[in-house]
DNA sequence: TTTTATTGATTGATCAGTCAATCAAGAATA
DNA sequence: TATTCTTGATTGACTGATCAATCAATAAAA
């Protein structure tokens, strides 16, 4: 046998390169060749392990994808109150690594290849529904069943917004000040619920 | 003078296709030919006309830009109350128009392309500070200021999240349901913040 | 004629993907 | 132990396709 297991070694260290690589460039538009020299090894390589461009982007979004999930379920496992998973749902998404501009910036560009790879639309997908059953779950202990709906497509929508606009660095809020936005809407939305009950 | 005005005419075309093709595919992945083509005329003229591709499409985000900014002011001008010119703000982000596939493709586009341009970035702000600025002068007639400010922030961050979140949905175009979440958290935030003052 | 409009053909650059050839480390063999 | 296989790991060089940009040439209107 030769120099072996080598290959989850150089697809991981490639995925780590993508992720580096267009998130600096804020584009798909990055050849194999600049990946591959980020990750230290040759482009032929990449295709080696991963067959393709598109597959090693898809590795990299699964990648991505794999990473929230994980931090999502490590955020829930400690939350014992409803109040407390939503907070840990919204925290997640403003973590360090969720909220680092390289990663922002990947996630941006596969919402966008989203409109072009049938894939990658059903990933995010995954992504969007796992969030939103989550905080619909905790809501529906807290009020009633249309108003938590109605809160967590808000929230969802919240969230993703503050992605965008922390993508362009405009005057977007920091962690902390984007947590306290949406944390706001959700507190007062379910005030509202609760006196709106107290008023039948 | 020769058969004369044609680059107006020309420019426009162009411009129209840009959208077009960029919204259908969704992606700047578009070749300047395939621009031509949809617009009737050869890749040659193209680059006559606007001199190179990227200018082309900062010509063609200058032209979305306008295009809202018109829809904008003519909303405001038959709202007179604060509130009329919050609903107008918000209606506008959804009117038939600016909620077309194609041009939310083409937006979801630019704002990626705005992490490599810094004109594209440039034009950006420039559409967001105006939204926020309309928002927030209607909103500090209704509230405090720092109320104001932060329903604002809410509201423009909740809008393009439903912008992205659009983009990615196969059907279901609701545009008089995304409309309704944005109102029911202004309205919301507004009633709280009357409460709470009310309590002083 | 002069100026604008318009295009086909061409060029130069860039890239994804392929391939044949090397490298190196452990296994088999003598 | 020393030597020769075996095979995964790895790459440089090459190819075919694509595309933005250029240009010389043509058409047509004034």
């Amino acid at each position: 046998m030769p120099k072996v297991g080598m290959e989850p070694l150089r697809k991981r260290a490639l995925i780590d390169a993508a992720i580096r690589t267009i998130g600096e460039r804020g584009s798909l538009d990055v050849t194999v060749a600049q990946i591959a020299q980020e990750a230290g090894v040759s482009a032929a390589l990449a295709h080696h392990y991963f067959g393709g461009k598109e597959q090693l982007i898809l590795a990299t979004m699964r990648h991505l994808l794999n990473e929230l999930g994980q931090d999502l379920l490590g955020a829930l496992h400690n939350a014992r109150t409803p109040s407390a998973r939503i907070v840990a749902v919204i925290a997640v998404n403003f973590s360090a690594a969720q909220f680092a501009p390289q990663t922002i910036a990947a996630w941006l560009t596969f919402y966008v290849h989203a409109q072009q790879s049938d894939e990658t639309r059903r990933l995010l997908r995954v992504y969007a529904r796992r969030m939103h059953s989550n905080l619909a779950y905790a809501l529906q202990q807290l009020t009633d069943r249309e108003t938590a709906l109605q809160i967590a497509e808000g929230t969802g929508a919240m969230i993703d917004g503050l992605y965008i606009r922390h993508a362009l660095r405009n005057g977007a809020p920091e962690a902390a000040k984007a947590i306290a936005l949406v944390e706001d809407y959700v507190t007062t939305k379910l005030a509202a619920s609760e006196r709106s009950r107290a008023a039948l």
